[in-house]
DNA sequence: CCCGTTGTGTGATGACCGTTCCACTATACT
DNA sequence: AGTATAGTGGAACGGTCATCACACAACGGG
């Protein structure tokens, strides 16, 4: 019973999500987000709690809807040898994209990692997982590929993304060439490491 | 002629930059610089014109009195064949030491990279400038140990650098395990690669 | 129809932001 | 000693911030 909800709460939560990955949690100000979500302050504040429950919403949005899509075929059951490959060619290319809000936007996690809001422990914990989840993923994909060290090679990736990710928003040509080098490491243009 | 100062410059950019480093631009209000360093908002105001203007002078500081003097062994006419290794395993100590002031602040200019403030293009134009020479420092570095594709290898490093500082804030035994892991590529533990 | 419940709109709240203004102080030169 | 000059202290500025309080609107069940 009682009034129903006006709007659509995911397509609210990926509005928000858009402005705090272009701007930071920080430069994002309530009035700003109401323009965005296009309902005003009193249903954000009925539906979120508080600004940094829209921002909470917004990371668990991308997380499911930006990150794990992607990382999906380096976690099932099966990873085929070209998955990690796959990954870093199909991130270079969003990187080289040229559209300026999904290429100079970073990482929304990764921002926020270095951003105030950071140092909030709930905060430094997600992109804590993130950072692991990355990890993971990228050890099952070198392990598919038979690469060798493929520790080692994980790390490498997850340095790579990261700092793709943080040059992306001052000189993303740097960032497609942070991941070309470790492409090279993966997968050696002439042959030889291939198991 | 007219009144002395009655601090000394180089004294208040240094508290300014270390609570820059450590907060960030946008995190830092002026009651904190003064607290910080001692002196009222109008001996600010005068001496560096704007929040901005301290920041500056904060940056500036920081490129010459943190990060070249680091990186001199590498940008010299002879540039030794474990300058690199030097710098990688100097920066490793200095992340693993763990005093949190200096561990967990990771690099000022990246931090600024990803906040609001690195927008701003004179910023961005800076910390462009910073991947660029630590790249290049990286090459010589590179050369100077006479690894194969050192062009490769230096931009393998610069991402490990940049990766650690931003891991370095949320999770400094990750930021050391990137730079063992990018260490292990350029001085690989048995044998083989020395030229 | 009426009422309880839930969502929305509007306006105001106190706090803090970076910046400015002005009176006062201390120095160097004449 | 007198004065122009530069530095300092303190109070005040308008603006914006996140949050809240309260009245009104729309729905379901009696």
């Amino acid at each position: 019973m009682g009034r129903v909800q006006t709007f659509d709460t995911a397509t609210v939560v990926r509005a928000a999500r858009t402005l705090f990955w272009e701007r930071g949690y920080e430069d994002v100000s309530v009035p700003d987000l109401e323009e965005a979500t296009g309902i005003r302050r009193s249903s954000l504040y009925h539906a979120f709690g508080s600004k940094r429950g829209v921002f909470d919403a917004a990371v668990e949005s991308y997380l499911e809807d930006v990150v794990r899509p992607r990382l999906r075929p380096l976690q099932g059951p099966d990873v085929a040898a070209d998955a990690l490959v796959g990954y870093l060619r199909g991130l270079r290319a969003a990187l080289a994209d040229g559209r300026p809000a999904a290429a100079q936007a970073g990482c929304l996690l990764l921002n926020a990692a270095t951003a105030p809001v950071g140092r909030d422990e709930a905060v430094a914990q997600v992109v804590h997982g993130y950072r692991a989840e990355l990890h993971a993923a990228f050890r099952r994909g070198a392990q598919a590929a038979g690469t060798a060290a493929p520790e080692q090679v994980a790390t490498l990736c997850t340095s790579a993304v990261v700092s793709a990710f943080v040059l992306a928003r001052i000189d993303p040509d740097e960032a497609v060439a942070t991941l070309d080098a470790v492409l090279g490491v993966v997968a050696p243009p002439a042959g030889g490491a291939g198991g």
